[in-house]
DNA sequence: TGCCTTATGTACCAAACGGTACATTAATAA
DNA sequence: TTATTAATGTACCGTTTGGTACATAAGGCA
């Protein structure tokens, strides 16, 4: 296949391969796999047929590298807003914040692509079951979150306040991407910051 | 269209309408909408295409048909384990473990429909936004849970609550879809448990 | 200057898709 | 018995789908 992505012989692609699938990945996030068509994602990228499934494979390989790049992606926006949130409970707070913030945006609306992806392709693409991949490494962050949040490991309770924050999220993003007005995410983070402060 | 459902004149019909409703729910949960295509639905219906169509309309109206059977099943299943749970807090902790057992069973693998469907076709059903619906529908259920539980309404508690657990039961049907074991999902419940612990 | 390699763009393909025309069958009503 | 109504089953429709053949263009290299 293409392993040689800067070939110094022949003709120079036209495109930005790391660009288009930026672009891919707002679509397919947008619309869902099996809602965007080949055409569809021509039309997005501008860039014709034969040269996508050179560049990239087939519509699931594209789809799986893409998935690949929106992981990497969140979980870095996660580590992110973690760093930025600081340590102690009021850091949980604070990463509620921002967790809201990103989530009334107007691509927080679409929810998560994975999330969305693990509904939609349960099985689907062969060889990478990215739902589990993803749902370990949100949990890494979250867990991450709570032991800077002075929670001592090992006892039990920093892990059961890391699944609990990791499946409200998870409930969230299923919120979000479904009709729901910022007043009513609020609604639902106040929710978590209420159970937080008990902490 | 086909508004006689019990016409004395004609053909009788050889299939049980709602007995192929039944099984095509099965299917979609399975398999989702976009990766259901008619061929399938005639396969395990055993109804010939022409048939569904008179009877159904066409597929999203087959699908929306099934969506508000699914919707009022479900409703129901959270009102009967709500009732069987009983009282107090206690009675939560025994609505975990009636959801648990069902999460845990071969069709709560399959996560539930309802989050699939608002996460693959948001927007795509004209004319009923079954997201907004479902969601209402089912916080409406937690909310009485919550209230059975003692908490007093009108407090801003009883509806932090309400809210929480409606996001993480979302995000635990997330869990469930998704390629998780019996031990992770109970892990996901017993953060809850030990949430509810503290109420 | 040619040669080789790779990307581009048009035009096309077979298969699968959702949906339907039409002749047939089976029931009730006159 | 016959007319009417509705459901069935075969065979088919046009469109869209994911995917490709092929001729052309544009670079590096000898």
């Amino acid at each position: 296949m293409n392993t040689n992505t800067s070939a110094t012989v022949g003709r120079p692609r036209l495109f930005d391969e790391d660009a288009v699938l930026a672009e891919l990945t707002a679509l397919f996030w947008r619309q869902g796999y099996g809602q965007t068509s080949m055409a569809d994602i021509v039309d997005a990228s501008g860039v014709h047929k034969p040269s996508l499934y050179r560049t990239f494979g087939s519509k699931e390989e594209l789809f799986a590298l893409v998935l690949r790049r929106y992981l990497a992606e969140r979980i870095a926006m996660f580590a992110q807003m973690i760093e930025l949130s600081g340590p102690g409970v009021a850091g949980i707070q604070n990463f509620l914040d921002l967790f809201e913030a990103d989530a009334v945006s107007e691509r927080g609306r679409d929810g998560c692509l994975m999330v969305m992806a693990s509904n939609e392709l349960r099985g689907v693409l062969p060889g990478y079951d990215f739902s589990a991949d993803y749902r370990e490494q949100m949990r890494g962050q979250i867990h991450l979150l709570i032991l800077q949040s002075g929670e001592v490991d090992g006892t039990g309770v920093a892990e059961a306040r890391t699944d609990l924050v990791t499946a409200y999220l998870l409930g969230l993003n299923v919120v979000m991407r479904s009709t729901a007005d910022a007043a009513e995410i609020h609604r639902y983070v106040d929710a978590m910051r209420a159970t937080v402060r008990t902490w």
